[in-house]
DNA sequence: CATAAATGATTGCACACGCAACTATGCCGC
DNA sequence: GCGGCATAGTTGCGTGTGCAATCATTTATG
């Protein structure tokens, strides 16, 4: 067994460790903000991903990327804000086909909610995790990494 | 905007780094593996998990923390691979409550078509994370933190 | 120009998930 | 032993998701 496959299992082990971590935040950050401010991680994810935009717009299709979803469950997840008024599709002139997406006034309202939830649930869950062995050097990880 | 601001921010930002990198790899993963050994991600990392434990068996609890899984969601798991033959339950003497889920042969020869997708599924996938900017770093990260 | 190929977004369908309620077993104090 | 409480696992139900097929619009090709 030489260096190659010991590089295997040092990349699963990576994984792992980076899957868990990401399933226990995720974990902590779904129940918290639904139980406050209704919102799934996802939809948290869009309407902070808007804010973060100049102009507050987004095409369907950044927003499938900044979430990791699929064209069709970005329709149906702006779908569900829209409806709750949280955001409104506007079409673009230059390219018919595409699509914005703008938050509206109460969707930055609830925005401004839910960011302090967001932040605090997330603060909880870095120390839960400092605290596991298997965890602690990524949490410890992450912060040394905002810079190049 | 102080020292404290700053953290928050930072935080925010290593976890959106942390999920979409998570968000990459998984869907690479579950690509990869569906198509090859019909085999989903999670159902993946229940076939691993099994063939690290000494004797090949764990509860379904441990399962459901390794796969970061709601309890329900564990059970139909072990459900559907058990109908596939790929493990068996097997109730403990000393605690009637408590499950314990085996490796069957088949289970055991199926991981071992599906681990060489997998590793070189995951290699790609982190030499794709490799080349964007914003992910660089949290995959020169991952290796460094397998002793600490 | 017309038509084909490509791209952005949406819909039908099957399925995996979480929550809450439930069953069954183990663990007490009395 | 016996009621009360905690723990392990399973089921009903509603819902969010991905894949494949589809529609609309843009771009390329003859």
């Amino acid at each position: 067994m030489g260096i190659a496959d010991d590089s295997v299992e040092i990349r699963s082990q990576g994984w792992r460790t980076l899957a868990a971590l990401h399933g226990l935040i995720e974990g902590e950050l779904e129940r918290a903000l639904t139980s406050n401010v209704n919102l799934s991680v996802v939809e948290y994810t869009v309407l902070d991903a808007l804010s973060r935009q100049h102009g507050w717009h987004m095409r369907m299709q950044q927003l499938g990327r900044a979430t990791a979803l699929s064209p069709s469950a970005t329709t149906r997840l702006v779908n569900r804000l829209e409806e709750r008024g949280l955001l409104t599709r506007v079409l673009c002139a230059d390219d018919r086909r595409g699509i914005y997406t703008e938050l509206t006034a109460p969707g930055q309202a609830l925005l401004a909610d839910a960011r302090p939830v967001h932040d605090e649930t997330l603060e909880r869950a870095l120390t839960q995790a400092r605290d596991m062995p298997e965890l602690a050097p990524l949490v410890d990880a992450l912060p040394t990494l905002t810079r190049a």
